[in-house]
DNA sequence: GGATGTGAATGCATTCACAGCA
DNA sequence: TGCTGTGAATGCATTCACATCC
């Protein structure tokens, strides 16, 4: 594997180095230095040869004998996800579940800053959220242009999500989470996360309907 | 593919089964009949085979030459998630995101209902949040009992979210939805799903740094 | 001895392409 | 003709197993 192609890595991959990472900062928390492949799989129920092989799709880490080197790999991992620097996000939706992830702590801890909230509704727009004022959507390109806004998430009815997100793309928003239990249609360019409630609901319910399908976490 | 033996169906088709099931309900409100394997398809950004190859994995619900009824598909999907029946659901932790998902509507609608709502704050226990009064976890059995609940949402610190799976899966818990950010260990018998908001905005961040390994919507 | 990194082998999932039915 | 259901072919991802290095 070459790592000057990161655009043939798989894509179970990526979703496993956030889980790496997550887990070797537990370890470091607990004063960890070093740890092996077949460890840091053990914690997330993966074989070490996953770990391996999924590491070294990004580069050599590691150091036959020892393992890897807790805080290095770390930084390496947040290097190649992109959070070793800072990312400015904006909220859209101040409903319940905006003002839930409006005061999500351990956030910034990530390297996400939460720098802005829009809302389609008048009546809240200028009102006071925790430490956030709410902003008109009319807005939109000057927050984003003012403080260099490149990620979003979309937190409002499912039947006015598209034309946010239309709006977001439109000025310049580049990444979007959707939490709306709707399919979005964006741009090829434009990366597209989404979390539906129920729809993680209805996988459970399948699972725990058919004991013999048994599913790895996601 | 044979349908009496669900267990040999690929995990990413369970995963869609929700999304076609979403899409459908869609169709269905806006007074769609029939739809075929392509127009589904498109609506998601999958192609015709794969829609087909999915369904057929649960058995033959198309008809040639017209496509999927959708009342009946959405029938099917429903039956094979075993969302057509209700599922009692608890939820522990009653803090900003708790309570965010106390107050999901269109839970319903996707045949759960959260009945019970469990805090381990002795200060919470006994208030009132919306229509569901706090619970002590010393009643987790209790409960679990009466609305014979299958199903939990954890969304409670990272620190206290284990010792709650572990209290969970003892009292007779099935399946767990965990939105605290850590990895939860439990026994294979129980479905295990998982949403980690600074994974989800991770994986933004590696997409958008890197234009070229596009993904599609998880 | 204990660990990594990695080709080769295996196993899954997707896509193709077409027979068959309405 | 229009569409499904499905074997066969392809393409991805995981696992194996081992040369290599501390």
């Amino acid at each position: 594997m070459d790592p000057t192609r990161p655009e043939s890595v798989p894509n179970p991959a990526v979703r496993r180095l956030s889980l790496y990472l997550r887990q070797l900062e537990a370890f470091a928390r607990k004063g960890r230095r070093t740890i092996s492949s077949k460890q840091l799989g053990q914690s997330l129920g993966l074989t070490d040869a996953q770990v391996r092989k999924d590491l070294a799709y990004f580069g050599q880490f590691g150091h036959p004998g020892i393992g890897y080197r807790v805080d290095d790999l770390i930084a390496q991992v947040r290097r190649i996800l992109g959070t070793d620097k800072i990312w400015n996000v904006l909220l859209v939706g101040a409903g319940n579940l905006g003002r839930a992830l409006m005061s999500y702590k351990g956030f910034d801890a990530k390297g996400f800053r939460l720098v802005a909230v829009f809302d389609s509704d008048p009546s809240k727009v200028g009102k006071k959220q925790g430490p956030f004022v709410i902003e008109s959507l009319n807005d939109l390109r000057e927050v984003i242009d003012r403080h260099a806004i490149r990620l979003a998430m979309i937190a409002v009815p499912a039947d006015a999500a598209q034309d946010i997100a239309d709006r977001l793309v439109e000025a310049g928003i580049r990444g979007l989470l959707n939490f709306a239990p709707l399919s979005l249609k964006v741009p090829e360019e434009v990366a597209l996360n989404a979390v539906d409630l129920a729809v993680q609901m209805e996988q459970l319910s399948f699972q725990v309907n058919m004991p013999l399908g048994q599913t790895k976490e996601t």
